[in-house]
DNA sequence: TAGATTGTTAATCGATTAACAATC
DNA sequence: TAGATTGTTAATCGATTAACAATC
């Protein structure tokens, strides 16, 4: 059953939802057909109440007594993710960590395939790295349009991280994933969102500090 | 004032805290002396009260109609980060994503040295990157006793991923930072913080395919 | 002094958890 | 049938936001 449009579904379920999706991939591939909320809240802590409005929000439907068909839930999952129509995206910044981006295979599970790559050393335009060929800057805008780019990833150093989110804006970009230290400045039509690592280890960091149970 | 031991910090307190890190910085290295929490709060568009319970959770304390001397504010957020006493790390797989982290210097910054890594590859053995010699996973119990190593990097394919955590646990070390799409099971001693990329990017993706506003 | 900003208490909001009827 | 699990409504919990007195 389809989920009802501009329905808000919590942030946190988003956040959630992802997780599943391994599990649920590998009961697929072990042969079992259907899984219920308990088995999945077990594997991550979950309540089990917590995971079946998860699920719910993505307009899945199970049976009572023996659960959710594994393949269904799965697709309503991907299908609420956006996960079920690969989104083009162009990486900015080829460093370390653009360069491992561009090399992980299985963002294409996670609904986006990085189709072209920019990079500010000319050494470098041209070259290809999985699918993605190193253009220059100054041709953002037109690859944009011909690659048909919905998706911007921000991998230069903090500095360049303004100027490189005003150009994916002019170029038509619909949404970017920055992962510069910055708040980036942006009209209302794009949406960002962050990965800061230093937030993730601030919460190991403090636990190890602070012991806090 | 010093924070009193124990005191619950909100987990939402201690992922934002590390944001306000970069801005203080650069305040700090112009020159400025005091910022008020509303000078932060529009900065990342928070609301002024959120950014004061934040502060306060450090044990900061302002002076009404200046603000907060900045330098002090640093020091009590690094603090409670524990990002002033620098932890030693080890990382383990030194694939693309462990070769990129291997080469981020800012990690200092943020409570952290990675002194050692580990690979299953023959030929990395004895490679150096940074300040981190690559050795041999049979190695590990040693290196983490000899180099004194809290905090070990889980940057290996997910198969591999829960074999490695429990050399970690068993070498004794404290907090893992696990970047595999994995649920690791482990010791109650051990606390562990994960950074999921899928999950980001899922609140991209969301949002892009329902325009969800 | 006047007024900007802190620190704190109270109100609101939303997410998590508990309870339970429906059902396969 | 009996009982496990869903779906849903209500209670709880905690974080965010609003209000306001204290103060520099």
């Amino acid at each position: 059953m389809a989920r009802k449009k501009n329905s808000h579904i919590p942030e946190p379920s988003v956040r959630r939802l992802p997780l599943y999706v391994p599990l649920l991939r590998d009961e697929l591939a072990k042969g079992r057909e259907r899984i219920s909320c308990s088995t999945i809240a077990t594997q991550y802590g979950f309540d089990p109440t917590q995971v079946r409005k998860d699920l719910a929000a993505t307009g899945a439907v199970g049976t009572a007594r023996v659960g959710f068909k594994i393949d269904e839930l799965l697709h309503a999952i991907e299908d609420l993710l956006g996960w079920r129509r690969l989104k083009n995206a162009v990486l900015i910044g080829v460093g370390n960590l653009g360069h491992a981006l561009l090399n992980y295979k299985a963002f294409k599970h996670y609904g986006i395939s990085i189709v072209a790559a920019i990079d500010s050393s000319e050494e470098k335009i041209g070259w290809e790295i999985e699918e993605a060929r190193i253009y220059r800057l100054e041709d953002l805008v037109t690859i944009v349009k011909e690659k048909n780019i919905e998706i911007g990833i921000i991998t230069v150093p903090a500095p360049a991280a303004q100027e490189v989110a005003d150009y994916l804006c002019e170029a038509g970009i619909k949404g970017i994933w920055n992962f510069a230290p910055v708040v980036l400045q942006k009209p209302d039509t794009v949406f960002i969102e962050n990965v800061q690592l230093s937030t993730s280890l601030a919460v190991l960091t403090n636990h190890l500090e602070h012991q806090n149970t």
